[in-house]
DNA sequence: TATTTTTATGCAATTAGTTGCATACTTCTA
DNA sequence: TAGAAGTATGCAACTAATTGCATAAAAATA
């Protein structure tokens, strides 16, 4: 499982509890990783159980505790193992597609309208990307070195959602075209 | 759940045994969507106990009988209702962006060596679907319209894997940039 | 003729992920 | 000052998917 090495990579750079990993990991991870604030607390649990992460209690005034995790040597070494380990490719499993491809049995002005629906959100997430993007090209040399891994994460993000941008548009062409159905 | 409604997207134009759905699946909606035997297997069962699909024994002599799933008037009310409602979007999930992420843990040329063979299954799966698309074109005016909406989950495919392939592109000209790790 | 591949099905155990709920305190906004 | 939004954590039940095993016969191939 990769949820685990995800938290991982966060959790090498700086410890945290699950809360800000899961802030990170929207901000960091979240244009190729999404997972809900139950599966990250889930899995530091088990990660802690395994001996992979340390964790430590802050007591605050008021408000509840809070639960610290850092890396283990153990978990370092599982994080390196892994690093080291060929990943499967990935799957797609894209319902919005299974119901093209059944658009036959649908009213074509339906299909267009969540078409459109998806679009929107697209759209949102690559002008996000877009201004990070911009964001990294302001940085200097150094700072630039130091990001390029996640940059490169950033590109992927941006050229995957171009692409799919590219095909709702044929698709949205298409849909517009036939007035029979 | 979607891949319930992905096999009866396909047992809606034929009825067919879990093998012949197998085999369907991985023809016809295999480049966005990925299940194994068991997977469909168990959700014919499932399927079957919800009163979705009929299943007819057909013995065969001297092979195992094989059981042949068509759909029920409820599964088609199913089927449509699903298609009426707006789907979520795509998770995405890719390991491989989070070994990147985590890039600076490993050396350049580990990295490189794994986006290279990644590269290759990327390429083999866009040249099967270029000829697809190829066959596509050379099929006459009727042909086409009744694959219309096949023939756009197609283009899907491909214009995600040339976009995959234009970043790795990219990530094989960085990593191969830097000497030093 | 022996081995491999393909056809054809399925169970059981485990792992992963979702949904819904629950608590409790802080800060911001109308 | 009341209510909404954000911070912070977690359980329990359920649904989905993977892994490993198991059977058994036909067809293809070496």
């Amino acid at each position: 499982m990769s949820l685990k090495h995800a938290i991982m990579v966060l959790l090498e750079t700086e410890a945290g509890s699950g809360y800000d990993l899961l802030k990170r990991f929207n901000q960091r991870l979240g244009f190729f990783w999404q997972a809900s604030h139950q599966q990250i607390y889930q899995q530091l649990k088990v990660m802690h159980q395994e001996k992979l992460i340390d964790c430590t209690l802050e007591t605050q005034q008021g408000k509840p505790d809070r639960k610290i995790y850092a890396m283990t040597e153990a978990g370092h070494n599982e994080l390196l193992a892994w690093l080291h380990k060929a990943c499967k490719p990935q799957k797609i499993n894209d319902s919005l597609l299974v119901k093209l491809y059944g658009g036959h049995l649908l009213n074509d002005a339906i299909l267009l309208d969540e078409i459109r629906q998806h679009k929107e959100q697209h759209n949102k997430a690559l002008s996000i990307m877009l201004e990070l993007e911009q964001k990294f090209e302001t940085l200097n040399n150094h700072e630039r070195k130091d990001l390029a891994f996640p940059f490169l994460t950033l590109r992927r993000g941006i050229l995957g959602e171009q692409a799919w941008l590219v095909w709702a548009d044929e698709v949205e062409a298409f849909l517009s075209s036939t007035d029979a159905d």
